[in-house]
DNA sequence: TTCTTGTCACCTAGGTGTTAATAT
DNA sequence: ATATTAACACCTAGGTGACAAGAA
């Protein structure tokens, strides 16, 4: 009744061990949780929203000489929680499924004070994303009726760790060859990193060699 | 029931003949169609829409040398007639009423093939664009009501001539000062004309001067 | 030490009028 | 002549990880 997009992604990082950043303003998830949703009433009306779940109780460490996470104790004090709800929400079950789902305005933010709506998150602990899809039911006993009309699903493959900076190094590799926000660090003297996640090749400008040196000032000629 | 926003700038344009470029894949409106509504039932369903009628059935030229409008025969064959949704709808009243209602993923084209959905247009013709409000009405004698579920609004002020390219040098500049996108444009040696149509100041960074050489390279110092 | 913050160059994505070339 | 098109420099708006500095 709902598929998670980009999978085979998704899987690639969970191999790794995937970590989101967090910030103070509120930063994007990359992958994006996109799923297809199958199986709702083409004429009512749902509401579809994320929340996130603690993966266990403990606080974690990265140790770079061993590039490996280890506990570093219990969790800290949970944040308030929040749900995020997709924006389009509510909206009927033909508008879902005639496209795939993105929470791409969803940001995750380390800010207990945050005011924008974000999901409040600890860094260094782990999170597991849900996905809810809840029928809008305006029957005298839609209480009765309460667990029916709500659907969550959990796709293990979407678990990651908070952090501020990234700590594995080959997460930051593959973030940086698969986002596309990230191109401008891409290392590339060929075509053969050239092709992005969904096979599409580079506009022709693209790929010019990278140089971090901050120039000073420039001058037209 | 519905109030123009930007009337002033509107009005600006309206009293030098606003024109509106329209292109084979679509331009938006500036000043963009916005309005706030008033008046609706919070908790009933309405789409929200507009359209352009033909403001008389003649075709115009423009003449440089008297900077004026005249006719020049009969309209054009019409084209088909389009409608643009604001992709907001269906939403409650409570929706369309807690904030300003702007159109401005509305395009226009002079493409007769146009299969983005565009308002096709002929150019330099006139046009008034009109605003719909339809309560949407599920009861069994719905017919009867269409006349009072269906509410239009047309501000006069807000009527062009659609054209592929500018005619009147002032409304080209009048686009330039008021439009953000137009901001490279602009001739500004001081701060005196970088503030904004809504009273904004620039960022820090903006208003070097202005050359339209193109460099033929840089270099990086 | 370990973690967090703020700034930055470098991107994506797309909205401007200009200009030269092309229709009509 | 007059009107249209397509490429382009220059913007707005905002999403990236790198890096240096700061905080715990």
């Amino acid at each position: 009744e709902a598929k998670l997009e980009m999978k085979s992604l998704w899987d690639e990082f969970d191999d790794l061990g995937t970590e989101m950043i967090v910030t103070k303003a509120g930063r994007r998830m990359f992958p994006t949780f996109q799923v297809k949703v199958f199986g709702l009433d083409v004429n009512s009306e749902y509401i579809l929203m994320m929340d996130f779940t603690p993966v266990d109780d403990k606080r974690y460490r990265y140790a770079f000489h061993t590039s490996s996470w280890s506990v570093a104790g219990k969790a800290d004090a949970a944040m308030p929680p929040r749900i995020h709800v997709h924006p389009d929400s509510p909206a009927k079950g033909g508008h879902w499924m005639k496209q795939i789902v993105s929470f791409d305005k969803l940001k995750l933010t380390n800010n207990l004070l945050d005011d924008n709506g974000h999901i409040i998150l600890n860094s260094m602990h782990r999170f597991q994303p849900r996905f809810h899809v809840v029928l809008v039911d305006n029957s005298h006993d839609s209480v009765q009726r309460a667990e029916e009309n709500f659907k969550t699903f959990v796709f293990d493959e979407t678990k990651f760790t908070a952090v501020t900076a990234y700590q594995n190094h080959r997460i930051t590799q593959l973030k940086i060859q698969s986002n596309p926000f990230a191109k401008g660090f891409r290392d590339c003297d060929t075509e053969e990193c050239a092709i992005d996640v969904l096979g599409n090749y580079p506009s022709p400008n693209a790929s010019r060699s990278r140089s971090h040196h901050r120039p000073s000032s420039l001058q037209l000629m």
